[in-house]
RNA sequence: GCGGGUGUGGUGGAAUUGGCAGACACGUUGGAUUUAGGUUCCAAUGGGCGACCGUGCAGGUUCGAGUCCUGUCACCCGCACCA
């Protein structure tokens, strides 16, 4: 028979989906396992091979799980709120709501033709109403907590479009759509205090099983430093605020710097020398990006405060303030104590501008540079302070300062709130109403969801709040608390809203009482095992671990942490390691590669493709491989016509240790090797005579990578049910081993020949074998004749060491 | 500039974590079967005539280094100059 894998693949579908065999019952009595992927945007183009790979990865590993017995959870959804559908919309007058619909129809065909074991019973989409209904419940919730509170923040303001821009929009400066000039400004946005939660996300780390790399990057994104916050005076009467991780360096200090968007600076502005150069670099600061500013760091730039000086609190001493950019106005205070002989940034602008450099640590010769490595040196110009530590200067100073009430010691976090408004049509509308006489006031929980209204354009307007603005008889309500004329809050919520609690809905999906029920949420959380890409490490991540806590708090759910596991995959590049993308024209859409080659040998090459943790590139010929190794696995198959229940002593050892090697891989995201395994096998068995027993296990072991052969093949084979949920092999460790095994042995380290021994010999008969090797003999002789040392690696290798 | 990563044949990648570098594939070459082949099978395939040389580069530790240490270069991802 021929091996039409069209056909097969279809079927087969279609008997999983009527069969419902992917179906996961909360509650079972087996050990549950909860497999998370994340869960697609569902942009127009479609699926990408890049969506494949962890897709895959995860499928394989559900699938063992299942056949290893335990109760798994796989679901999949859409988080379809988003900018691109929305821009769409606007390009072709069309609904985002129509859009989203048939984008996901697109995701859901073509995520079943791949074969993956999800239960569609389960499957969301966040801009459902019944689901974001419980997005808006949670907004609620945090409001009530004071989490939620609104603040003036900058944002990026296209001069043209009037309209906000996310950062993405922002190209080189300028508006993505029409060119013109950005600028930053302030408006008042919706915040969540997720810094609230700071110290909580850095120490659960350590209960959670991430890998090293997210858990560092998250720790240094939380970003917590201890040092103290200082009071300087100023001779125009204000004081400026200041944290430093170093005040033992006080007295050090011999200027000021404050963001150019400091509260202080347009309070001074009438009475500054300088206030048109103070002003024009306000403006210069103002039109670049955060980012920006950061590339531009090489070349210090800045301008001093005429009219007004610091006073260093330690020794009373008048130092200059300067305004510079590489002071942000979101990070500590605003403003910094600079230390130009201990900091490399304050000591390149003090180089620039002429300021004082002292040394107050010994050991650096800060005339060259400034020495910031100097945990260990001693303390020098730097009054009662002199003859310390740094450790004991740090705690003298803190007490010094608090005594004399002009500082303390001070926790500071790099991570900031969370700016949760958005000026856009296309997410969930913010659940607030404006009243004149009660103010701020949230919408009862029963009103909710609140949907979004109709609208002709979807355009945000020119005073840049959200589109829903313009619709007056949406926009136009009675207020929840005093009944009066009000107006809702026109703001919506970030894509991040949706995606920051979506894990918890797949385990109750269509519950209209609760987000998820107890019950549902006690059987199934935690996730046991979280996949995504390094992207989202330090948005999503946190975000939906902030979401979890909060949730934690007000008793919704049981755990502390949302994921007991989170791993993480490498990108997949087009041929020849190069971005895949539209403009180069190299994107590989998986349909295409479907079309071909089938499924299974899409998923298998998807696996085999390379370290799934590392970026692998594309290959239209390498897939043909894996193709090639279906097409002998069928081949293989039809050769099988006895009904052996044993494996034949001849196979029986490369079975059992396939069989290891696949178990083992599978959960340790080595797919690749698992397959290499299982192409040895393959071949070993072809040429070597194969059992219906051997073919079941083959069958079994590659069916987490190829489903739909193996199912076909068990049922031509007649095997009961379905490979898919056949127990998965179990192998004995005693068989795993060679009788024999071949040692490499070494002359003075360098590789001189092989040896044949018994598996487990001792060392001095495996010593006299080596040396009876006739091309060891030798060298031996060549180099010395006599052996002053040998080296036994058990059933490895042997390294004598000759004179 | 900061944070996190990655560098191995012609190509994708293996390497039990300090123990035979190049498993398994792709590609290439030669052969067999075939009317034909995106069929199947067999053989060869890091470099060098060789002693030997080979895991981005330069050192180091070790009986032994792709793996550990120091320095350095290149590339990728993220970013909010984090005081």
């Amino acid at each position: 028979m021929k091996y039409d894998f069209t056909a097969i693949e279809a079927k087969w579908q279609k008997r999983w989906e009527e069969n419902k065999l992917f179906r996961s019952e909360t509650g079972d009595d087996k050990e549950k396992f909860y497999a998370l992927i994340e869960f697609p945007y569902p942009s127009g183009v479609g699926l990408h091979v890049g969506h494949a790979r962890p897709y895959t990865t995860m499928d394989s590993i559900a699938r063992k799980h299942r056949m290893q017995g335990q109760n798994v959870l796989f679901p999949m959804g859409y988080d379809a709120f988003g900018l691109p559908t929305e821009n769409y919309a606007i390009k072709n007058h069309i609904h985002p709501a129509v859009v989203t619909e048939n984008n996901i129809k697109t995701f859901r065909s073509q995520l079943q033709a791949l074969g993956y074991s999800f239960d569609w019973d389960r499957e969301i989409d966040t801009t459902d109403p019944k689901y974001f209904k419980w997005t808006q419940w949670i907004f609620l919730q945090m409001y009530k907590k004071g989490l939620a509170y609104k603040s003036k923040m900058p944002v990026n303001w296209c001069t043209s479009c009037k309209c906000v821009l996310a950062n993405e929009e922002v190209v080189d400066n300028a508006c993505e759509r029409c060119g013109s000039p950005v600028i930053r400004k302030e408006q008042s946005q919706w915040m969540l205090a997720i810094t609230k939660y700071a110290q909580r996300l850095l120490d659960d780390l350590d209960e959670v099983d991430f890998i090293e790399r997210v858990k560092l990057q998250q720790k240094n994104w939380i970003g917590r430093s201890t040092g103290a916050q200082v009071r300087f005076a100023s001779t125009l009467g204000d004081d400026i605020m200041i944290f430093t991780t170093r005040p033992d360096t006080l007295f050090g200090a011999t200027y000021m710097v404050l963001s150019p968007e400091h509260a202080l600076v347009s309070k001074w502005m009438e009475q500054l020398e300088n206030a048109g150069e103070v002003q024009a670099y306000q403006a210069e600061a103002a039109a670049k990006s955060d980012f920006e500013r950061t590339e531009l760091a090489k070349d210090k730039t800045g301008v001093m405060l005429k009219g007004v000086k610091g006073i260093n609190p330690v020794n009373g001493k008048e130092i200059p303030i300067f305004i510079s950019d590489y002071v942000l106005s979101t990070y500590g205070t605003g403003a910094i104590m600079a230390v130009p002989g201990h900091d490399d940034r304050d000591w390149d602008f003090a180089r620039k501008f002429g300021c004082d450099i002292i040394e107050v640590v010994q050991g650096g010769n800060v005339e060259e540079a400034a020495f910031t490595d100097c945990d260990t040196g001693v303390m020098v110009n730097s009054g009662f302070l002199n003859g310390m530590s740094v450790e004991e200067a740090k705690k003298a100073i803190i007490e010094f300062l608090t005594e004399k009430g002009i500082g303390e010691a001070k926790v500071n976090f790099k991570l900031r709130d969370w700016v949760f408004s958005r000026q856009r049509y296309w997410g969930e509308p913010i659940p607030i109403v404006h009243c004149p006489k009660c103010g701020t006031v949230p919408l009862k929980e029963e009103d909710l969801p609140l949907l979004l209204p109709e609208v002709e354009s979807y355009e945000p307007t020119d005073d840049g709040s959200s589109p829903l603005a313009k619709i007056t008889d949406w926009v136009n309500t009675t207020c929840p608390c005093c009944g009066g004329a009000a107006k809702r809050e026109t703001d919506t919520m970030p894509q991040w809203a949706g995606s920051s609690w979506y894990f918890l809905r797949y385990m109750d999906p269509d519950n209209d009482q609760e987000l998820v029920s107890k019950d549902a949420v006690n059987y199934w959380g935690p996730v046991d095992w979280y996949n995504g890409g390094m992207e989202h490490t330090t948005l999503h991540l946190l975000y939906s671990r902030f979401w979890h806590k909060f949730l934690y708090d007000i008793g919704v759910v049981p755990t502390k942490e949302p994921y007991a596991k989170r791993t993480s995959h490498g990108m997949i590049l087009g041929e020849g390691g190069i971005k895949m993308s539209k403009s180069r024209g190299n994107v590989i859409n998986p349909t295409d590669v479907i079309a071909e080659y089938g499924a299974d040998t899409m998923r298998t090459y998807i696996i085999f493709i390379g370290d799934f943790e590392k970026a692998a590139s594309w290959s239209k010929d390498a897939v043909k491989g894996c193709k090639r190794f279906m097409d002998k696995v069928w081949n293989l198959a039809e050769t099988v016509k006895d009904h052996e229940t044993t494996y034949s002593p001849k196979n029986e050892t490369i079975i059992h240790k396939t069989i290891k090697k696949v178990s083992q891989d599978i959960d340790s995201l080595k797919g690749n090797t698992a397959l290499a395994a299982l192409m040895s096998l393959c071949t070993h068995l072809s040429s070597n005579g194969c059992n219906q027993a051997e073919l079941k296990t083959l069958l079994q072991l590659l069916s987490p990578f190829a489903p739909h052969i193996c199912d076909e093949l068990w049922e031509q084979q007649g095997f009961e049910g379905f490979c898919s949920v056949s127990s998965w092999p179990v192998y004995d460790e005693a068989k795993c081993k060679d009788a024999e095994v071949e040692m490499a042995v070494q002359v003075n380290g360098k590789l001189r020949g092989t040896v044949k021994v018994a598996a487990d010999l001792d060392n001095e008969s495996v010593i006299e074998a080596a040396k009876a090797d006739e091309k060891v003999a030798r060298f031996i002789e060549k180099t010395g004749g006599t052996i002053i040392k040998t080296i036994v690696v058990k059933n490895k290798l042997v390294n004598l060491i000759v004179k």
